[in-house]
DNA sequence: AAATATTATGCAACCGATTACTATTTAGAA
DNA sequence: TTCTAAATAGTAATCGGTTGCATAATATTT
């Protein structure tokens, strides 16, 4: 099997008698060749099959036109949406991507780092892996001038850039409605406090309670991961309660499926005797029994945003440290599950 | 801001008074480099910060050490899993993924396959879109010996190499087991059946009525995307019914989690009136009520065959040309949806 | 018509690592 | 001791674009 020898710029040169120079300037459309040359140039690399080298072109240029995405996990529709946000304002500025995850583990994150450090990419967007502890990894993109955007799972005290939405209010917000529809002895479930989207959201949940005379209690407190067998845990650690709660907050729409399936499993019935709120507007949350009452996390909205800022510091018509934090609006959806007042039974 | 300068190997060499030839040598422990200076060269790479410019790497070596990997989307856990097993394979091989996702659109597979190939990719392991109709964009990449491995969504007739299960037995299988439940009027709700894994389904679902002296009924099949409002509209197609059938079988677990639950909204019991049985073995299916009866794919095993038998055909020890078909097993798990015999109603 | 500005192109160094080939040193054999 | 083989290390070309600077060609101004 014999393969084609690669099209290079010296060849386009020696065929048409110009200089590389002039094949480069005019292949990039660069205003100093001439209109016809550039033409003349174009069609006959298009003729020729030719393709550019990106290795070479970076080597020199020291720009790859690509950003590291850094996601914590990708099974949720969250993330999916945050990653379309992404492409969708990358592509349009060509940019290309390069997509990584971090099984939710900081070592695999280190990795992930240091790879995309080492193929030099332009710039970083990237969420934290449940078990990060700092940022020292990411120091290496700071110093050498490469920006980083941090989204949904940040370190809210540093002063990166960062977009997020206010877990604070999301979590009183879902609290408070649980509240609102009766409930005076609200659970919650959440996942590692390392992580200022649950820390936050249990301030929400601790603030609602406070505002509503409604005595927090640790034991109504129940910190988990985030799969399934996690899930079913924690569901166990509720109903091993000696008084169960009547309504649960749990911070993650795949865990409340779970947490429903298991307390309807011990004949429990939702929402008349538990009522939950789950939180991500998961795809999952509108085919469980009852449907799954949510907080909307507008992941596309917070993928461009980022996506946008950080190609326009790249460019140069923006300043990332100028404002370092965005918060994009996020909601309540009220669903079955939740609905005490108007309760019909769901087993 | 300062920003230090990459040190490069001509900096160790003038550090240590040896040529960039050692150095490069030493770096990648190469024998006929000394214990001593291999050891001295390391440390000092390390010491002053050293990191190699995969750029002039590859730009040199012609190779990227970088496999591509063509996803036809990435929300079910099936592909989370299929991702986690090549991730697996080609770490342990140090090999780096470019992972990019079609979105299920064949003009973004053509641009994924362009870039990845221009990223001069050393192999590709694909899963088609759901429009894609013939394997032209993957051309280039056979013009230049690039191999290509396909898994899941694959053209069965081509005799590239592939990674599949016997989607044929399975959709005979689920069907088998709906007709031992009693079921005589079955469904298929299915999705485009360009792509194989669809088309096959619906073979082994044939071939299960024939097989039981069921008389296949065109009317009975709908064939949907596999969105939430796609699935809607398919179970209202089936609603819509003269005569209702008493078991369908649906091609993807999402898909029969939004079934199942227009279904039970208006008003049908599952099992008792209708069985349902899906899959994928997604998440999904077992915190919905009740619990679906499902196809297991085993995606972790099939990313580890495609991601190993890549990068063996890569490092010269196989020849992915000699077994182009690998068949993995997959088997059907029963739960609650499809137990008609033994219905407790589920509302 | 001469002087100056503008436009288009070429020259050649450069980005950083790899490697075929050559040279030197050292060890082992005769 | 002399010669050959093996072990190490160096030289320099190469991969394919990019770009500052110089030069030539053409246009504009005076």
């Amino acid at each position: 099997m014999k393969v084609k020898k690669e099209i290079t710029i010296y060849d386009i040169a020696d065929k048409l008698g110009v200089s590389t120079a002039t094949v480069s300037r005019a292949l990039k459309n660069n205003p100093s060749t001439s209109l016809s040359t550039r033409k003349k140039i174009n069609a006959m690399a298009e003729s020729m099959g030719y393709r550019p080298n990106l290795f070479a072109s970076s080597l020199r240029s020291q720009k790859t036109h690509t950003i590291g995405v850094i996601l914590h996990e990708l099974n949720s529709s969250f993330i999916t949406s945050v990653l379309a946000g992404i492409e969708k304002i990358a592509s349009e500025a060509k940019y290309n991507l390069i997509i990584v995850h971090s099984a939710e583990s900081v070592a695999l994150e280190e990795v992930n780092a240091r790879n995309l450090f080492n193929k030099r990419v332009d710039g970083v967007i990237a969420s934290l892996s449940s078990d990060t502890e700092n940022l020292s990894h990411f120091q290496q993109f700071q110093n050498k001038n490469i920006p980083v955007v941090f989204f949904d799972r940040v370190f809210e005290k540093s002063d990166d850039a960062k977009v997020i939405i206010n877990n604070f209010q999301a979590g009183y917000d879902a609290t408070a409605h649980l509240i609102e529809q009766g409930c005076r002895r609200i659970a919650h479930i959440t996942s590692s406090l390392k992580r200022n989207v649950y820390s936050e959201r249990m301030r929400g949940y601790k603030q609602a309670l406070l505002d509503n005379n409604l005595k927090f209690d640790e034991k109504l407190v129940v910190v988990e991961g985030l799969k399934e067998e996690d899930a079913t845990r924690a569901a166990k650690q509720i109903l091993a309660l000696k008084t169960l709660p009547d309504g649960i907050f749990i911070t993650n729409d795949f865990c409340a499926a779970v947490v429903m399936q298991v307390l309807k499993d011990a004949g429990i019935q939702i929402p008349r005797d538990i009522a939950i709120v789950g939180f991500n507007n998961d795809n999952i949350g509108k085919v469980v029994s009852p449907k799954l009452t949510t907080i909307n996390y507008p992941g596309f909205e917070m993928g461009k945003v980022a996506a946008h800022n950080l190609i326009n510091h790249l460019k140069g018509v923006w300043d990332l440290s100028l404002s370092s934090t965005v918060v994009i609006k996020s909601e309540l959806i009220i669903r079955e599950s939740s609905l005490k007042k108007a309760s019909t039974s769901h087993k």
